[in-house]
DNA sequence: CGGTATCAAGATACCGATAACATTTTGTTG
DNA sequence: CAACAAAATGTTATCGGTATCTTGATACCG
């Protein structure tokens, strides 16, 4: 900076006002400084720059991956939220940077200006590991009225009773509920569902499953076979566990939807190729990454945000 | 610092050595001085750090996201990938800048120490224009002659070659392949086909096909049977492809495997409880990011760091 | 024409760490 | 015990920007 101020005729300070477009500056000296700057492929020193300022303009994205077959590491769906979140803070002049949860001591983190949380272990020990650090924090997820801090989710709750309504609506007796509730999100999607079938009296039977995989979708089925409990509706909370429940419903003779309407979650690309199509209900995670993003970014200017949830639609094919 | 020098009563620069682990401290001042900076919550500032030692600890990560439905966004892989990457560094002491392609200008990117690009458009312009930053700089995807810089990726030759071979073994006389040749890597598992076939004299059909899709897939069997062109393998550049090719397969009455043998690519996780279960080529994409760390790592040391590529195997399961 | 408001630019002092060199302390040896 | 080597610590300068305070020039006013 200095070279180019000696190069311009003035001085050091000048230069950095001039590029920082400040109205210090005289707009034609300024036009100047940029031009010979962009000329020369003069380069800010953005590390001098943190020093000075004392902001990093980062904002750390931790993400869930743990060791290899984590659920988390194959969805794509955090991609899309890391997407959002990108597209939204990069406009905004910050950067990304990404970390697991468990690199997440590195030195870097605490050089960010704030923190997004992804990942389902997020509501247990690692949100209060991360308050440590005092740093503007956001986490995706499910709102639980025991923390403080801002969440952004979709609306699981309402995904939950969305499915409810539409197996009422189909006059379905006998819903059962796959999934595992131990996850804040899923168990939101379980209570919304539940809540709206008392509505009508209807109690769901649920059938826990920790794995969210087709195999595992198959399985819960086959289990109720077994135990010969009926049931009209399915909603798994998952798409692959719906696909495998599906199958095996269909292995047992009963059609989709004619005996059992499924209704599956997330809305794969894959369902809609699924045969028959799937039902599902579907999430915006470009939109929640985008509104995380948001809400960093206010909570590093010192305003105010507040959680939110985010609508979510149910998308009606043939299951 | 300053303030916990004084109050171990050292000098500035001691605290310095000593929360570096430098020899050039007393073992137990070193001890008694990091015990202080735990106690105190001392933190140390990575941009005065990073200013000092003209080097940022980082390495920019760009991957392509396009706006929305692209095949990279809604693909889990590039997280496994750069869950692998993520890994490596953070073990070395380097934290990950993540960029999409686009907001890549932001200036963020040129304070990174290396650079690492993913993402099919990689091969294209992208390259040219980060080159321009002089950063040591790797990129995932497919070799080229044409230039210079390190590549990791998957043997795609390879993993064209094992289909013919394992087509060959089975007595197939009639192949097709499946998919989009226009991308590097695609064009790669192509040519490593065609090779191995040509051996026996076998000469394959290209269905070109641009979408990464089911109904893609689909679309491409029908249009063979439309034809009246006859196949007995189809080797589809990625799974969902494979999915659709075997359902069209069967919908024209025709036997997988018995008639018509199909391998796809990527081996997802759903593919092994596909009906009937699918044959795939797997790619270790977490050992690829780990070896793309290594490598810029390699390079920002300074010390050299050739192109190279993983081995793939072939998955066989029922089709 | 003196006095003040306005604009443009400069001087200086940091931000918080570390490298290089200088200095003091301690240990070793004939 | 002098003399020197090795170890431990300190001093100073510097990385490359920007905030704050000043200064100088010009414009404007009654």
């Amino acid at each position: 900076m200095a070279d180019l101020a000696q190069l311009a005729g003035v001085s050091k300070i000048t230069v950095s006002r001039a590029l920082g477009d400040s109205p210090l500056v005289n707009p034609e000296t300024r036009e100047r400084i940029q031009a010979l700057a962009l000329e020369r492929g003069y380069k800010l020193n953005i590390s001098a720059r943190n020093l000075r300022l004392r902001r990093s303009h980062t904002v750390a994205v931790i993400v869930e991956m743990k060791p290899s077959t984590d659920r988390t590491m194959f969805d794509p769906y955090p991609l899309v939220l890391l997407g959002g979140i990108s597209q939204e803070l990069t406009a905004a002049g910050y950067s990304v940077l990404l970390t697991t949860r468990h690199g997440a001591s590195a030195a870097a983190v605490q050089a960010a200006d704030g923190l997004i949380l992804l990942g389902q272990g997020a509501h247990q020990d690692a949100v209060r590991r991360f308050d440590k650090l005092c740093l503007p924090m956001v986490v995706w997820g499910a709102q639980s009225a025991s923390d403080a801090h801002v969440v952004v989710g979709s609306d699981n709750r309402l995904g939950g009773a969305v499915v409810a309504r539409h197996f009422i609506a189909l006059g379905r007796r006998r819903p059962v509920f796959i999934g595992n509730p131990s996850h804040p999100e899923i168990f939101e999607r379980l209570n919304g569902f539940i809540a709206a079938l008392a509505v009508r009296g209807i109690k769901p039977l649920l059938m826990r499953r920790d794995e969210f995989t087709v195999d595992s979708g198959m399985d819960a089925v086959r289990s109720l076979h077994e135990r010969k409990v009926g049931f009209d509706a399915i909603f798994a909370c998952n798409d692959l566990l719906a696909m495998g429940a599906i199958r095996a419903t269909l292995d047992l003779g009963r059609s989709v939807p004619a005996d059992v309407t499924v209704v599956g979650y997330d809305d794969m690309p894959l369902g809609a190729s699924f045969l028959p199509p799937l039902s599902s209900v579907r999430q915006d995670w470009q939109e929640g990454g985008i509104l995380l993003a948001r809400k960093v970014l206010a909570l590093i200017e010192s305003e105010p945000a507040s959680s939110e949830s985010l609508p979510v639609s149910l998308i009606v094919r043939s299951t």
